[in-house]
DNA sequence: GAAATAGAACAT
DNA sequence: TGTTCTATTTCA
């Protein structure tokens, strides 16, 4: 018997091996076996097999899985994705899997016949080692054992698929607040939960949203409702895993790989602002969980509701032309703003405006809370000298130096190598320095030292884990000053009386084709989870915008829409990245020619622009941009993936 | 993706 | 002609 392989490696093709005569009951599609690659011992997937065979072959190592933990609906899902994402499904199929599965360590044999007895309650991975693989795959065929989930205290079989009709299923886009959202979730989710369906619901992190989620959700179907993601440990994502796989009745919560879960009877997916980029999958293969979520509910019919106050203009799009229903209540914000034009925005001039320590001074006098949101993190990302103009280069690879706070480094942007700060231009000498792209951090350390007696918080992504435990703490009844990124829209049930924008422009340079739309996801989430009564905008002068427009939902996504129609961009077109570095010129230069002519002999290189050649890291790095459709490149991508120093990114972040 | 192999650049 | 670093090939 002949099976063909599918690898975790970037290649587009399945390797062959030939399988023993005694093992045959055991191969089936998707399940992981154990073969020679190499001279090292690599796992795979069953994707075909052959009846014949071929003494030629190598002969896997070992069968791993008892039946395949991939079934019908993730394999046709992670199939599609291969396609779509360009990824070999070798990769696509890894990252399905919880990457810490050790499936033997939880399931326990129970004998079925006297022959077995001695095997009663014993774990399958002590079974394994004795006494050994062979016996209890024997065993299992001749029905003499069976082996429990000790999670479920379930038998643990190969899932039942449910097959649903199309009239079960309904794709609907709920726009509005925070309020109503949740009340809608609920409704829907208890309906189901009570008739003991289960309900997949995908959230954009783990500590802000979806701590905000499970503890809700958990005073009402108490231990019906799991986790399942990062930030928890093994055990408990495994027990979240069988769990899932067994479970009547349960909610189940997870960012981005809970899309690939075995869930039975599943009747409902709800994904929360699903515009989040923390839906994007970033390691092992590039991957949207609400685009996978769209595509697993209209395959298999499962209804799906996308739940946001800014959905993403793919979204919204789908609503227009119908393919959703569009339920909620189109937000139209009625409040009063104030904007203050500064001659020169932080980004070039680190000075706080009088103004806005008016307002905070006056917020803080009134005991009110307050929320200041600026585009950048850190403390101090850019530092050019006004005498001879230079900005602080990192000498190694040219990526631009930032100035850490605590250790008084200066920091590489790209390399992360870190240098002595000495205050003085390290090109010329100079004393006349000047920091600019200025953070939250840098905002909070000004505000600290004028208001020495307030509380001033960080609210970034890496800040807001500890959060919850810092508001807790604060006993005396001062109010809060909180500085911060878009991560301050991640505290759900946070009421701030002030809010004040600054920078919240300069997100144009920054965001790429994207920026309007980032622009308004961030300024209506920060006002739907915050419900300010006043709002501040600073702004540069030359950069400024007028807010007006962005308090009209359905105006701001109309005309967006029209502008990316226009100029043919997403979500009306597809890009593909196709990054080349190399050392050397001369081979980076023969890696373009080699894909010019793949382009060339499929006639693509009308879709194609750049190569744009960058010099870093002491690198040489060219970006082409292929814009269309993925069927029409999925061959030539295909090959070009397996190119050395090639890599592939279908919807870059930023263009 | 990583080991094996081929190639280029430099020193002896 | 050996040494070392870089690029390319190949895996069943």
């Amino acid at each position: 018997m002949i099976v063909h392989v599918a690898l975790s490696i970037p290649i587009a093709k399945t390797f062959s091996y030939s399988t023993p005569e005694e093992r045959k009951f055991f191969v089936k599609p998707f399940s992981r076996v154990a073969i020679p690659f190499h001279n090292r011992i690599l796992t795979g997937f069953i994707i075909d097999i052959e009846e014949k065979d071929d003494p030629g072959l190598k002969v896997i190592s070992d069968i791993i899985d008892i039946f395949p933990l991939i079934d019908g609906k993730i394999a046709r899902l992670c199939k599609w994705a291969s396609l779509y994402y360009i990824t070999p499904i070798g990769m696509v199929l890894k990252y399905a899997l919880p990457q810490t599965l050790q499936v033997e360590k939880y399931i326990s044999v129970r004998s079925l016949s006297s022959c077995a007895s001695a095997l009663e309650g014993v774990s399958l991975k002590k079974a394994y080692k004795n006494p050994g693989k062979d016996t209890i795959f024997q065993f299992l065929q001749e029905g003499l054992i069976e082996l429990r989930d000790v999670f479920a205290d379930k038998v643990f079989e190969p899932y039942h698929e449910t097959v649903r009709t199309k009239e079960d299923s309904e794709k609907r886009l709920y726009i509005g607040d925070i309020e109503s959202r949740l009340a809608y979730y609920m409704t829907c989710i208890s309906e189901l939960i009570n008739k003991g369906r289960n309900v997949l619901m995908l959230l954009p992190d783990y500590y802000a949203a979806g701590k905000f989620y499970h503890k809700i959700f958990a005073e009402r179907f108490k231990n019906n409702v799991i986790w399942y993601g990062s930030a928890i440990k093994t055990k408990t994502r495994m027990d979240a895993y069988f769990k899932a796989r067994n479970g009547t009745g349960f909610l189940i919560l997870g960012n981005k790989s809970c899309i690939f879960l075995p869930i039975p009877d599943l009747s409902l997916i709800i994904v929360e602002r699903q515009e989040e980029d923390e839906y994007r999958n970033e390691e092992g293969f590039n991957f949207n969980a609400n685009i996978l979520a769209l595509r697993l509910a209209e395959t298999e019919h499962i209804p799906i509701i996308f739940g946001s106050a800014s959905p993403s203009m793919e979204m919204y799009k789908h609503g227009e032309e119908g393919k959703f229903i569009v339920v909620g209540k189109k937000q139209q914000i009625d409040k009063k703003y104030s904007v203050v034009l500064m001659e020169k925005g932080l980004a070039a001039q680190p000075v706080l405006p009088d103004k806005l320590i008016t307002a905070i001074g006056d917020a803080v006098q009134k005991s009110k809370n307050i929320a200041v949101f600026t585009p950048r993190r850190g403390y101090i990302s850019h530092i050019r000298c006004l005498e001879c103009k230079r900005t602080f280069l990192c000498p190694l690879c040219e990526g631009v130096l930032g100035l850490h706070k605590q250790e008084n480094m200066l920091v590489c942007s790209i390399c992360n190598k870190s240098f002595d700060y000495e205050s003085k231009c390290v090109y010329c000498g100079s004393n006349l320095i000047r920091a600019a792209n200025v953070g939250a951090e840098y905002i909070e350390e000004k505000l600290k030292a004028l208001f020495t007696d307030s509380h001033i918080i960080n609210i970034t992504g890496e800040t807001i884990k500890y959060f919850r435990k810092t508001i807790s703490d604060i006993s005396d009844g001062r109010r809060l000053t909180l500085v911060g990124t878009q991560s301050l829209s991640k505290i759900y049930g946070m009421h701030i009386n002030k809010l004040i924008f600054v920078g919240w422009e300069e997100l144009v340079r920054m965001a790429g084709y994207r920026s309007e739309e980032k622009m308004f996801q961030i300024f209506m989430n920060l006002l739907d989870i915050l419900t300010p009564e006043e709002i501040y905008f600073f702004m540069d002068k030359k950069l400024a915008v007028n807010p007006a427009r962005f308090f009209d939902l359905e105006r701001f996504y109309t005309e967006e829409l029209k502008k990316r129609k226009a100029a043919e961009f997403p979500p009306y077109v597809r890009f593909f990245l196709i990054d080349v570095e190399k050392k050397g010129e001369k081979a980076g230069l023969k890696i373009l020619e080699k894909i010019n002519m793949i382009l060339e002999q499929e006639g693509l290189t009308e879709y194609l622009t750049g190569p744009m050649k960058q010099k870093n890291k002491g690198c040489y790095r060219w970006k082409l941009i292929l814009k269309g459709d993925e069927k029409l490149f999925q061959n030539a991508l295909l090959s070009i993936y397996g190119l050395s120093g090639v890599r592939i990114e279908a919807d870059p972040m930023s263009i």
